[in-house]
RNA sequence: CGGGACGUGGCGCAGUCUGGUAGCGCACCUCGUUCGGGACGAGGGGGUCGGUGGUUCGAAUCCACUCGUCCCGACCA
């Protein structure tokens, strides 16, 4: 690509690394509210309105506008590549499965059981299908008729896909939506043992993925269901406005990975069991001897679930005939596990942990934007001709910038940039332009830096 | 699914009790003065009150039904 086609004039551009397109607010869909929808009550729901996120169509159900779905694909990137990283492979699995996959005889046999929680569909042949509320039969039927061998296993895969679950009330807007996006992931192998590696990689790339969000997620004890064991565990984030209440040692609360150069291939074992030797409970799963023992080091906070892993061994892999012969030639049933991070939740879910009373504030590695660029007057030549020039010296940089170049006041301009949450903000005025300074302010921390246009952008190349 | 609310220009609300064909703030458009944390003045556009059916001379207001949305609870990524 000739490098012309990176550097140019106005409208914006395309990163050829990371396709995300920079911005003049001018011309930017970004329809933001200076008061909150009366629908909305927590403050993820309200801030998302507000900064033009997302639209709600129905209950439950909501359109992405720009913003919001710059996020929304940004959280999906770093699930995908943390996923790969583990020799998960991405497949992309249809909404709407035939509703034999699910019916007892021809499939798992939990059609009547799901209730109407799942949304049933007839086509215009009068053929029972659904709108899949998540895909343990399809994965399983597509696995089991094409493995033969021991050979074939073991095998990851996940797919990112709107699901849908008709809850009986929606509510929290994207956070506990009715359709919503899914990363799902399935394991298939031989035995147990080797399903417990399998469960180990997914458990230690949760810790990782959260982490590159800006986020410390806390690995609880889960029901295990039928098969019992200690196989299932729901990674909450800590924020007050959390759904439920949980309780863990204190040392989960910042808790970092200590080893960031992980082989997945080793043995994950001793990490597993570093964090599930401490304790940790969701509501239901306290267990007040173990926090009396804690003592001073007990916490109890709020929590969002944003991801569930489980095994569940040949659940589904038996009715729906997932079967390899091993070296002995003996049939086996393969060994399952799933494993899921809810996408669109997150979105919520960080804003829920991260934001004030002026708006969102983002983790640098999901932010929609890395700096905003403030055009204090618009009208003036030489202010605008300095934000020009910043705007198209941090685009050929790869610096993806949101530029308002809109010819607004001031203060309208600061309260859009703090409620949308881009980490850094550019503010260029003809009063600072006179001594040749700018002012950079950091959104998180809320400190501002008078200085040069030169420095000011070389802080935002790091 | 139980309990509770609400539905009036794009957003936030008043008007409903005590029927007389719609109002306020913000936003929007024009002009002027402004312009470093959501300006000021003047002028202007936009709704027939979620829908349907009743009562009435007359319904946003009363009655019935219906649709939609939200909140609490049970349930859940």
């Amino acid at each position: 690509m000739p490098s012309s086609a990176r550097t140019h004039t106005r409208s914006g551009i395309c990163s050829p690394l990371t396709n995300e397109a920079s911005m003049r607010l001018s011309r930017y869909f970004l329809p933001t509210l200076r008061e909150t929808p009366s629908e909305a009550e927590i403050a993820s729901h309200r801030l998302m309105l507000r900064a033009g996120m997302i639209r709600q169509s129905s209950a439950g159900i909501y359109s992405w506008l720009p913003l919001g779905y710059k996020v929304l694909r940004k959280i999906e990137q770093i699930v995908r590549e943390e996923q790969n990283a583990i020799g998960c492979q991405e497949i992309l699995m249809p909404t709407i499965q035939p509703a034999d996959l699910w019916k007892e005889g021809t499939g798992s046999g939990r059609y009547d059981d799901y209730g109407p929680e799942m949304l049933r569909i007839k086509d215009r042949h009068d053929r029972d299908m659904l709108y899949g509320p998540t895909n343990e039969e399809q994965i399983t039927e597509i696995f089991a008729a094409s493995a033969r061998s021991y050979r074939d296993v073991p095998k990851l895969m996940y797919h990112i896909q709107w699901k849908f679950r008709d809850e009986v009330r929606p509510r929290f807007g994207i956070m506990r939506g009715r359709e919503f996006l899914m990363k799902d992931a399935y394991s298939f192998d031989l035995n147990a043992t080797a399903g417990r590696i399998s469960y180990n990689k997914m458990f230690v790339s949760y810790l990782r993925t959260y982490e590159r969000m800006g986020l410390t997620a806390i690995p609880m004890a889960a029901d295990t269901g039928p098969i019992g064991g200690d196989m299932s565990h729901e990674f909450l984030i800590l924020a007050d406005t959390g759904e439920s209440e949980i309780a863990c040692h204190k040392d989960f609360v910042d808790r970092k990975l200590a080893d960031k150069d992980i082989d997945f291939d080793g043995d994950l074992q001793p990490i597993v069991d570093s964090y599930t030797s401490q304790y940790a409970a969701t509501d239901e799963k306290r267990d007040l001897d173990a926090e009396k023992a804690l003592g001073d080091d007990l916490v109890t906070a709020r929590g969002i679930e944003v991801g569930h892993i489980f095994y569940f061994g040949t659940k589904y892999s038996k009715p729906l005939g997932a079967v390899v012969t091993d070296s002995d030639g003996k049939e086996i049933t393969v060994e399952m596990g799933s494993y899921g991070i809810g996408v669109s939740r997150l979105v919520g879910a960080i804003i829920e942990a991260s934001h004030d009373d002026d708006g969102i504030i983002w983790p640098d590695a999901v932010a929609p934007f890395k700096a905003g660029i403030i055009n204090l007057k618009a009208g003036d030549d030489a202010c605008t001709q300095a934000c020009d020039d910043a705007y198209n010296n941090l685009l050929s940089k790869g610096v993806d910038v949101l530029y308002d170049d809109r010819n607004t006041r001031a203060g309208a301009k600061f309260a859009d940039m703090d409620l949308i949450g881009v980490p850094w903000q550019l503010i260029i005025g003809p009063r600072g332009l006179k001594s040749r300074t700018v002012e950079l302010k950091h959104r998180s921390s809320g400190e501002r830096e008078e200085i040069s246009l030169e420095s000011a952008q070389t802080q935002l190349l790091v």
